[in-house]
RNA sequence: UGGGGUAUAGCCAAGCGGUAAGGCACGGGACUUUGACUCCCGCAUUCGUUGGUUCGAGUCCAGCUACCCCAGCCA
């Protein structure tokens, strides 16, 4: 069952609805995702999918998963299960309409050659730099290639040559017929196929050329039946080439599809460019295309990040075509929202220091009733004895005016157990507090006579009676900066150098024991937890998803 | 003085000639055995700018400004 996605009123939907009320697309609403197996997926990606099965939905049409795999230098088979993996986890399903731009090579070579015979495209013999000469500038015309009048019969000689082989990488390419002196610079007699004789991950040496993207989309659209083919602002340049193409062809106005642009998503102190973070990949600085720092879509997993966070959160920021840079804040919130309703509380000591309550008997161990979650009646039950540790950042021996926590001769409530009072701390030589007494008001209990005194504090803890040891790995952008301008070479200098701290003593209750990886935690007071991949029963490991709010960390600053 | 786009609050973003939605962030308050959650309240006399049309303009027209994209045999 897929997922559905509520967008926002957004302009693309208008267009729709004018197209309907035109009496296009009368057969229905298709569109297509269409990445390239070149790399994994990212949240950017992620607002595509969005926007593309969503729109599906909402006209009750269909989308289309198709690879867009025309150039086999740069494109492989691990990306294609990747994309797949991470297109179903996010919740969306293709049914039987997974796609390849490739499947389509030799209707797509017909279709070169139905250009030639209409006399809209020809050979060139031009080599890639003299091309480039002949296109002229931004502000400049460019010239006519000496090879733009060849007949028709020469041009679908040389065509068939070129698959064919005959010649070698470069030495030709088929060019679309069009305009040397459009303004629009994509519209100078555009390459559309080009030699390389490579091997393509699915059709192996059959083929040694390939068609271009601004070729091979429009077409591959129109032979799926797409109506809608929503794609990226920049390729707005190409629309006209989009459209060229299907009339050269002959393809029905009134059925052929359109191609809509929308703006893609930035994202404040996020590295989003591919480039960028396979940058990040191959030099090490992350521990991998999944590493829970990076905004791909199995990182965001891995961190623990829900598909409902992210598909609401694609709902929320909405689908325009102004360039837009989302607050880091608006994800966050998102993935808050999410865990709040679904994820069960426990109590894990982040940065231990013990507490001793001297008046509670020695090898006394009680289990005291705790709620697993908001508004459930399931309880768990958490071990309470005469040693607990409690967070260092918790007690602060000189605290100020509104601290709530613990402090000399302060009293503060242990969740779901009893009001404590500092009576004297312990320190080593350096002058490091390693334990706090306490004594305790047995009465305090939950139902307890005296459980209902008003104490403005409540802490978190764990007994050390059956805690168990973990690690936790706590995350921060990778980038400091909101803005990411930094150019391709330098950006590794901005990288934040605190974006990964490991905590090896952490102490955890006992009822995660056997818990499996995946498994999300709210730990009281703190944030949200994932435990990660990396963990066994033997050691725990916890990928930090994200902080709760935090007023008092506010307050302080 | 090439072409294509975009400008509404700190950040996203609705708005389609009838008097500025919503979310995030932020500030204040209530509640609280999570300084969380939840709940209230506040947050654009004004829509990049200047003119024009109109009884009426964020919406229509003209000029100006700023920013983004395009000169791959990448997508």
């Amino acid at each position: 069952m897929p997922e559905n996605v509520n967008l926002l009123p957004n302009f693309i939907h208008n267009a729709i609805d004018e197209d309907l009320k035109n009496g296009k697309y009368a057969d229905g609403i298709h569109t297509r995702f269409p990445p390239e197996p070149n790399g994994y997926l990212h949240i950017g990606h992620a607002k595509s999918i969005c926007i593309n099965f969503g729109t599906a939905q909402k006209y009750n049409g269909l989308c289309n998963l198709r690879f867009d795999d025309t150039n086999p230098t740069k494109e492989d088979v691990e990306y294609v299960d990747s994309i797949q993996e991470d297109v179903k986890w996010l919740g969306f399903t293709w049914d039987d309409r997974m796609f390849y731009a490739s499947n389509y090579f030799d209707k797509l070579y017909d279709f070169a050659v139905e250009l030639i015979k209409r006399g809209k495209a020809y050979v060139c013999d031009l080599t890639a730099d003299e091309i480039r000469q002949y296109r002229g500038t931004l502000t400049e015309p460019g010239k006519e290639s000496p090879y733009r009048s060849r007949s028709i019969e020469e041009n679908l000689d040389l065509f068939k040559r070129m698959k064919d082989g005959e010649f070698a990488d470069g030495e030709k390419v088929l060019r679309a017929k069009i305009d040397m002196a459009a303004p629009n610079i994509t519209m100078r007699d555009p390459v559309i196929y080009r030699i390389s004789h490579t091997k393509h991950h699915r059709t192996g040496d059959k083929w040694c050329i390939y068609p271009m993207y601004d070729f091979a989309h429009p077409l591959s659209d129109a032979i799926e039946k797409i109506t809608h083919s929503i794609c990226t602002l920049e390729f707005e340049d190409h629309r006209p080439l989009y459209d060229w193409l299907l009339e050269s062809l002959g393809f029905d106005s009134n059925t052929r599809p359109r191609q809509l642009e929308f703006a893609r998503l930035n994202l404040t102190n996020m590295i989003m460019s591919k480039r960028k973070l396979r940058q990040l990949v191959e030099g090490g600085y992350v521990s991998g295309w999944d590493d829970p720092r990076m905004p791909t879509i199995s990182g965001l997993r891995r961190r623990g990040y829900t598909p409902e966070s992210i598909r609401n959160f694609c709902e929320q920021i909405g689908v325009a075509k102004s360039n837009s840079l989302v607050d880091i804040a608006m994800l966050e919130h998102c993935v808050r929202e999410d865990l709040n309703k679904r994820a069960d509380r426990i109590m894990a000591v982040l940065d231990p220091v013990k507490v001793v309550i001297t008046n509670y008997p020695a090898g006394k161990c009680e289990y005291l009733p705790a709620e697993n979650k908001p508004n459930s009646s399931a309880a768990r039950y958490v071990p309470f004895a005469r040693e607990i540790y409690i967070e260092r950042g918790d007690f602060m021996e000189v605290a100020p005016k509104k601290f709530f926590r613990l402090k000399p001769d302060g009293e503060v409530r242990l969740k779901y157990a009893y009001i404590i009072k500092c009576t004297d701390i312990i320190k080593d030589a350096a002058g490091n507090i390693v334990q706090i007494n306490c004594t305790y008001d047995p009465d305090s209990k939950r139902g307890g006579a005296t459980a209902g005194r008003k104490i403005k504090g409540t802490l978190h803890w764990v007994a050390l009676t059956g805690c168990l040891n973990a690690e936790v790995r706590l995350y921060d952008y990778l980038l400091k900066d909101e803005e990411n301008h930094t150019e391709q070479s330098d950006f590794i200098k901005a990288l934040n150098p605190d974006s990964l701290v490991v905590l090896k003593n952490c102490k955890v209750e006992p009822s995660v024991a056997w818990a499996a990886p995946g498994t999300k935690y709210q730990f009281l007071r703190q944030g949200y937890f994932c435990i990660d991949k990396d963990s066994t029963k033997d050691s725990l490991v916890f990928n930090k998803i994200v902080g709760l709010r935090d007023s008092w960390a506010k307050k302080k600053k």
